[in-house]
RNA sequence: GCGAUCGUAGCUCAGUUGGUUAGAGCGCCGGUUUGUGGUACCGGAGGUCGGGGGUUCGAGACCCCUCGAUCGCCCCA
């Protein structure tokens, strides 16, 4: 191109249509999270480095190489935060959260990892987040999930579907890590080169891989079920029972597991249905919602154990799925037909402003096409300054009623003229 | 990090096997017409064809490098 600078890789300019979708879901999410009285906090978009890289896990491909880290000036290694959760958790240590416990809070703005930009996967994208802290009761599982199904039907997603699963407790998950390794272990030569590789960094993945060479072989693995304590699976039970009660529509998903080394007991993601226009609206890239208990990750970053629950949700992966969102027509447009009116039309339209009416002027460029330029924003109602007079018309819907209209200029015309 | 496709006005695109001053629609600006709800016509501005190098008498078309986008893999929200 040409010497005008660019944008960086894998990041957006939103605008239009795209922006107004983006905004609904922001307006909706702080209008539901009220609803279940999450309380909102703003955190710092950079953190020490050693906050993910101790409460995600070193070897996790998020801190391994897609974190954007960097010297500052004094020397320390700072990172740009690629999550919510572990800043929060920091926050909560390092404030003394503590005597709010069971905390609930929420918050949601731009996160940074370097990945490959894709369908609904930029290097500079934004999540809306919600965490429970200091709640060790399967409740508090339910309320986080009751929440982010309230907030998809809201939205009005259609398609969606919770997938379930248990991780048990660190001693469950741990012993059925061993035991998937060890089954792998046996036909390694013939999984696929990835999974040969995750076989020794993250063996979980492989129950989820996508290669032919490996679902032969997932098939017959052992269950995390074989491996779950007494009151592992009673915590799941009362997950499940109470989200039957909340009138939350789940599904097992047995080999469902979560990127991060953090999680514990409950894993869940918002997945569209198979073959459903969420699906293919959204490519590969088709986790909306995602999220899990996380019951180590104080201790990881020094604090006492803290049991937590939380998810987050990608912003514009749910934009996407939210159908166009126009801009709205202004109530009234304010037209002068000639220069000499300009001012006056500038007084309407901030009388009807102040009034609480969205108004669109039409006072600069040329004055024969203002005319041309305010029907393309379909105002409900009209107001037209010309020499002599004030012309108003209106459509008769809602409160900009042709009499409410009217009303509105007569009595401004009246203020006007004293 | 790996693979594939693509990159021509502000936008959507056309540019025949490489061949004069690179086009259209929409949008934008100006004019005439119309005149209280998507008029019609005329004119104009705007592109070193993403960038750099190469092949050739000649490159928007071919080759290499690079940047970016898209779609998969990986990973994840």
């Amino acid at each position: 191109m040409s010497k005008t600078p660019q944008a960086i890789r894998g990041t957006q300019d939103i605008f239009g249509p795209d922006a107004e979708a983006f905004a609904f879901v922001v307006e909706t999410f702080e209008r539901v999270r009220k609803l279940y009285r999450f309380r909102r906090v703003e955190m710092p978009v950079f953190e020490k480095t050693e906050v993910f890289s101790r409460a995600i896990g070193e070897t996790t491909d998020v801190v391994s190489k897609e974190m954007y880290s960097f010297e500052d000036r004094g020397g320390d290694s700072l990172t740009l935060r690629p999550e919510f959760t572990a800043g929060i958790a920091r926050a909560y240590l390092s404030n003394g959260w503590q005597q709010h416990a069971p905390l609930k809070v929420a918050t949601h703005g731009p996160l940074f990892r370097y990945e490959r930009p894709q369908k609904g996967r930029y290097r500079q994208f934004h999540q809306i987040d919600a965490e429970i802290i200091g709640a060790a009761e399967p409740q508090a599982d339910v309320d986080l999930l009751a929440m982010a199904d309230q907030l998809l039907k809201e939205l009005g997603i259609e398609g969606v579907t919770l997938h379930l699963n248990t991780l048990g407790d660190g001693d469950s998950r741990e012993a059925w890590r061993a035991a998937l390794v060890e089954h792998f272990r046996a036909v390694k030569d013939e999984l696929s080169e990835d999974s040969q590789e995750r076989l020794e960094k993250n063996p979980l993945r492989i129950l989820d891989s996508k290669d032919r060479r490996d679902i032969a072989f997932v098939a017959d693995t052992p269950k995390i079920d074989q491996f779950l304590s007494d009151d592992a699976w009673a915590f799941f039970d009362a997950v499940t029972s109470g989200l039957d009660a909340a009138g939350v529509k789940w599904k097992r998903a047995e080999s469902l597991v979560r990127g991060l080394d953090y999680y514990r007991h409950t894993a869940f993601e918002f997945i569209p249905d198979e073959g459903s226009e969420a699906a293919s609206k959204l490519g590969s890239q088709s986790t909306i919602l995602g999220g899990g208990r996380y019951d180590g990750l104080m201790e990881s970053l020094g604090g006492a154990p803290t049991p937590a629950v939380g998810w987050a949700a990608g912003i514009e992966r749910l934009a996407m799925l939210v159908g166009e969102k126009g801009e709205g027509r202004p109530e009234v447009g304010v037209i002068s037909e000639n220069r000499a009116h300009d001012d006056a039309a500038m007084q309407f339209a901030s009388a009807l402003r102040h009034a609480g009416y969205s108004v669109e002027l039409g006072a600069t460029g040329n004055p024969k096409k203002r005319f041309d330029k305010m029907r393309r924003f379909d105002p409900v109602g009209l107001v037209v300054l010309k020499d002599g007079a004030v012309s108003y018309r209106s459509e008769a819907t809602g409160r900009l009623s042709q009499d409410s209209i009217r009303s509105a200029v007569d009595h401004l015309v009246f203020e006007l003229e004293n």
